[in-house]
DNA sequence: GTAGGGTTAG
């Protein structure tokens, strides 16, 4: 009796009553009564109240069963507390529990939340060893730890390939798993193969086969799969709109993305997130995404960590800070302060805003912190000109045991390069390659080109390239134009701007930043001819701007009395 | 057991 209505009351709107319920179970005497127990997990699991969950589990820790095991990983997995799923599957081996096809599943699902490739294994090798190693279920959640932890797709296939029977689930499992590590051609032939096998697709399998064609960037191909939908009725899913949405975003096609949103009935939070990211990749900021935000608000849909992000992330580019602030409180609001994407984010609008202080602020409130938190604010430091800040925060970091990557360097080399910190440009350059085993890119030499130039050190920026075996790009010669203007030296710079000029003829700053070198020269004659090379070719130097956004209180303090 | 949208540089 207890048991069903403890089912029942596992709904937010009903959960008072599963509340009573547990009441008069304690009351009648019953708390100790396994039966009742593992229901009483399964509700608070439920409900993601993990805490209370936790408590009736301990309880009774000795005389737990599998069930009862599996319903508390699962719980946690399901709240996303994958680290604790994991530890709780540890303390259920150690008591020397069994685990189910159920318990692996979930488990496997908290490794993989964690891209936890060690874990994975580890509880792969005991699958391997159990007789659940032919389990559907286990057997499809191996499949989604390997393509979406290993990185290499190899592993998934080859359960795949040696699997008795397979479902739906399988087929997508894999099919999504290609999508996502971006082999987008592996998964539309997947997909024609399941196809060809008379099984027919679900939204899962649709919505999977949108994220290739998105990744595979071809418009057409997406509109084919777009009426495919609509041929099989799936049009209505709000999940697979998303997905659309998503699509046509992906591919530079945002106003078609942006008619369907129109369009929707029940307008959602997702599809509302593509189609701001869309146009924020774009670097368009219009007033569109701001309208689309409000829009989103007023229907009061709720906004989630998601959202937030991209917002930070549009305010950050717009140098809007009272609307990040602003951000910033529903952050607190919906309290997803431990979300650790969303903290980078708010790490990021701080410091693209000017309030390097609220930056650092924000940056020591994170729980929990990775290298994009670190590299974020090493940027924030380095766009503020704060080359040493930049140093130490680098310094912190290492201490900690966090490996910086190919981005951190670049924004330390940027800092340096900005501040006239040379040995230590040049300290951060081989540290990155010797300890850190980190290839330079072209990126990377065109901060030490700059970094170089800035201290009169040129040659030996251009002979590391040539050691290196650098091929120069775009990013690489402007570099050298650049230093070349600062040095002076108008062969370099004439060579640099020539090719330049072959590999982009249509863009100004080239031809400019060569006549200011001719300028500083005083070759006045050659600033003119190439100014007026650049009239030929119907080329016009865009007026330079400044964005900065004022509080309106600002505004007002500024008129005059 | 699978599932749409997110952050760092240039």
């Amino acid at each position: 009796m207890y048991t069903k209505i403890l089912k029942l009351c596992a709904t937010r709107e009903a959960s008072n009553y599963g509340l009573l319920v547990h009441g008069r179970i304690v009351t009648n005497g019953l708390a100790s009564n396994l039966n009742l127990h593992t229901p009483l997990i399964l509700f608070y699991s439920k409900l993601m109240n993990m805490e209370m969950a936790h408590k009736v589990f301990d309880v009774m820790r000795e005389r737990n069963n599998v069930v009862s095991w599996t319903a508390i990983i699962s719980g946690y997995c399901q709240k996303g507390c994958y680290e604790n799923a994991i530890l709780m599957f540890r303390d259920m081996h150690r008591a020397g529990v069994r685990a189910n096809q159920f318990t692996y599943g979930s488990t496997l699902r908290a490794c993989t939340g964690l891209r936890g490739l060690i874990a994975g294994m580890q509880v792969q090798a005991g699958i391997e060893k159990g007789r659940f190693v032919d389990n559907l279920f286990v057997q499809s959640a191996l499949i989604d730890f390997h393509s979406k932890c290993g990185g290499e797709m190899a592993g998934a296939r080859r359960i795949f390939e040696i699997m008795s029977r397979r479902d739906l689930v399988t087929w997508n499992t894999l099919i999504g798993g290609y999508a996502i590590q971006g082999f987008s051609e592996d998964s539309l032939h997947l997909f024609q193969l399941m196809m060809r096998e008379g099984m027919c697709p679900d939204c899962f399998t649709l919505g999977n086969v949108l994220r290739a064609c998105a990744g595979g960037g071809c418009l057409m191909q997406i509109m084919q799969m777009h009426s495919l939908i609509i041929r099989t009725g799936f049009v209505s899913y709000v999940d697979l709109i998303g997905s659309i949405i998503d699509a046509y975003a992906k591919c530079g096609a945002v106003h078609t993305a942006h008619r369907i949103y129109k369009h929707m009935e029940r307008k959602d939070v997702i599809s509302c997130t593509a189609l701001i990211t869309a146009y924020a990749r774009k670097g368009n900021y219009c007033s569109d995404v701001l309208d689309l935000f409000e829009e989103l608000n007023q229907m009061q849909v709720g906004m989630d960590p998601v959202m937030l992000c991209s917002m930070l992330h549009v305010c950050a580019n717009l140098a809007f800070l009272s609307l990040g602030r602003q951000i910033h409180s529903l952050v607190l609001k919906y309290q997803s302060d431990c979300d650790v994407t969303l903290g980078n984010a708010l790490v990021d609008m701080y410091a693209k805003c000017g309030e390097i202080g609220n930056a650092n602020r924000a940056f020591n409130e994170m729980r929990m912190k990775n290298i994009v938190s670190w590299t974020s604010l090493i940027a924030g430091y380095a766009r503020h000109g704060f080359g040493h800040a930049a140093i130490e925060l680098y310094k912190k970091m290492e201490h900690e045991g966090v490996e910086p990557n190919d981005i951190t360097f670049l924004c330390l080399l940027f800092a340096c390069s900005h501040t006239g910190l040379t040995s230590e440009g040049w300290e951060c350059f081989g540290s990155m390659i010797a300890k850190y085993k980190i290839t330079p890119r072209v990126e990377h030499l065109s901060c030490m080109v700059d970094l170089c130039a800035r201290c009169g050190k040129l040659e030996e920026a251009l002979g590391l390239i040539h050691d290196l075996g650098i091929k120069p790009n775009p990013s690489l010669l402007g570099a050298i134009l650049g230093a070349s203007r600062n040095y002076g030296s108008i062969p370099l710079g004439e060579t640099a701007a020539m090719k330049l000029i072959d590999m982009d003829p249509e863009n100004s700053a080239h031809y400019i930043v060569l006549a200011s070198l001719y300028a500083q020269a005083g070759a006045w004659e050659n600033v003119w001819a190439t100014w007026k090379m650049m009239e030929e070719r119907g080329l016009k130097k865009g007026p330079g701007y400044s964005l900065l956004q004022y509080e309106m209180q600002e505004i007002k303090h500024l008129q005059p009395e």
